[in-house]
DNA sequence: AAGGTCCCTATAGTGACTACAGGGTTAGAT
DNA sequence: ATCTAACCCTGTAGTCACTATAGGGACCTT
């Protein structure tokens, strides 16, 4: 209870990280590889947990995995100016925005879709009727 | 020109989808396996642009390839009612409100993150600050 | 000593493509 | 007739972020 040393289990339920994600992280370079005990368990220190966490609340957050890389790498050195990590996050923040204008023209042209179902026969299926095309002549 | 048969290539430029789409989507069976030439080469009749040209349109709008398959098949049997087609669309709209959702939800947190930002060095950044864990006590 | 729960490695699967590598075919220009 | 560029072919592996499985070893309690 005293000992600072985990197992990936523990680590698991703390993170709320499937044990399969974590080795993942390991062999993607997220995670360095953890010390092993002498039955070749994996042993994880608290900082171990600090950065799975930080991993894990910045993929809840939608980054990926290679904006997380750049995120640990800036925030292990906490001299340098956090410019870039505001960068990264500007991105992000305008890549969710775009999907959310993508998602909503989606969701109107589906709405349009259903509003004009009938509920008849397939052959007079607006639904299937607007997919089926009048293909433009190209070449 | 009055030729009816259209290579990958001209495929390709009508409806917008490479090649190697093309191929595929013949491979995972969404695309019957057409005729070839004397040199192997496909050989396509204007139903396959027709059917390509409907993929393609329901993949614009969101549709899983399984979803479209589906589609497709209802799509052939011209006599039955169109509510399996209704039902497929609402549920792929319930799916793009979902993911509309929880996108926004997003970008109010990365908007937080953003205006904490007072660009100073990392250690004092809000960005990392947030990301950073006091991770909880579960075991 | 047995059973259950944990842990290990390695590999393959997901979706919807995309990108090669390493060739064969065809159309048009010379 | 030959060349060349543009097209086409198959097959495989890569993308992203995991997830699942197989086939085993380790550990703890009873």
């Amino acid at each position: 209870m005293t000992n600072k040393h985990l197992t990936i289990g523990t680590l698991s339920r703390m993170t709320a990280t499937k044990v399969e994600t974590i080795r993942f992280y390991e062999k993607s370079g997220l995670l360095a590889k953890p010390a092993r005990t002498e039955g070749n368990y994996r042993s994880y220190a608290p900082a171990d947990l600090n950065r799975l966490s930080f991993i894990r609340r910045a993929r809840d957050l939608g980054f990926s995995l290679d904006q997380i890389r750049v995120l640990l790498d800036l925030a292990d050195d906490r001299s340098r100016s956090c410019e870039a990590v505001d960068e990264i996050a500007k991105e992000h923040l305008a890549e969710v925005e775009r999907k959310i204008a993508d998602l909503k023209a989606l969701q109107r042209e589906l709405d349009r879709l259903l509003s004009q179902c009938r509920c008849g026969t397939v052959a007079e299926c607006r639904i299937i009727e607007t997919l089926s095309p009048l293909p433009l002549e190209v070449n």
